[in-house]
DNA sequence: GGAACTGTATCATTTAATATTACAGTAAGG
DNA sequence: CCTTACTGTAATATTAAATGATACAGTTCC
């Protein structure tokens, strides 16, 4: 699985504890471990859909836009990862009954095996995430 | 999603379509599209675990072992990418929160994930995988 | 006008996936 | 019993994907 899709949801639990405050990308890349700049690719995705604000300039960075119960991980992997279930098939021979129509029929498959996955995802939300965090404490 | 988890769909398939003879890596390989040596690592794994027999020698190659109908996906998907859903977190921060707990709380969702995932792909058997290829063509 | 941010493009580096080569082991058939 | 056609598997090379790093324009505040 995508590591953007970890990245989106760690990054929103943070801002989801700091609701009154921005965070830079600075300090989101040192809690998350990864280059700042990638912080800020993955952020302005979620920004683009709503989930966050972001202000620039001195005192500027990323906040909560919504509620934390609002944002499923369903939502943030349709984001980040739509597809990766997909199936990498390589070119196969034409020739080849199998090899002609396997492709097109994995591919439904996997198109539902999303949709299923989805059916889980939308049973967690960043409050659920934060929660869980902060029991782990 | 791994492609060692199509191509052992796609070899059981055509073997499933030729049940009385055997197929050679070589064969196997120009309809999937792909090197010899993978198709023979990938079915070294599926003959492991008794899906199908081999045979060394002239003559010799892969043949299914038991019945198309007893092999689901979630099957196949065990063999050959389980733990594929598990998110990939970098080192986070000890000293956050955030960073400190994210793993773990994600680690038993992705858990839950695969689970759900697998009562998808216990619904598709490989009979059903070349009935939908027949009906295609 | 300078400091502190985001936004984004470009290039470099690392890591994972896949292909290739090589060769030992096995079975069949002359 | 020797040759041919296979699997099994390790080692290495190549390609592709993910990630990191650098650079800089645009914005906001003081």
């Amino acid at each position: 699985m995508n590591s953007d899709f970890t990245l989106a949801i760690h990054s929103l639990s943070l801002l989801a504890l700091r609701p009154d405050r921005m965070a830079t990308s600075d300090v989101i890349s040192v809690s998350a471990g990864v280059h700042p700049v990638r912080i800020r690719k993955v952020l302005s995705l979620l920004k683009k859909n709503g989930f966050l604000q972001t202000k620039e300039g001195t005192g500027g960075g990323f906040i909560f836009a919504s509620e934390p119960s609002d944002i499923t991980l369903w939502d943030i992997y349709k984001l980040t990862c739509d597809g990766a279930l997909k199936p990498k098939c390589t070119e196969s021979s034409e020739e080849c009954i199998v090899g002609a129509n396997m492709h097109n029929v994995l591919f439904s498959i996997f198109l539902g095996a999303e949709e299923h996955l989805g059916e889980y995802l939308k049973n967690y939300t960043i409050k659920e995430i934060v929660d869980l965090v902060n029991m782990r404490q």
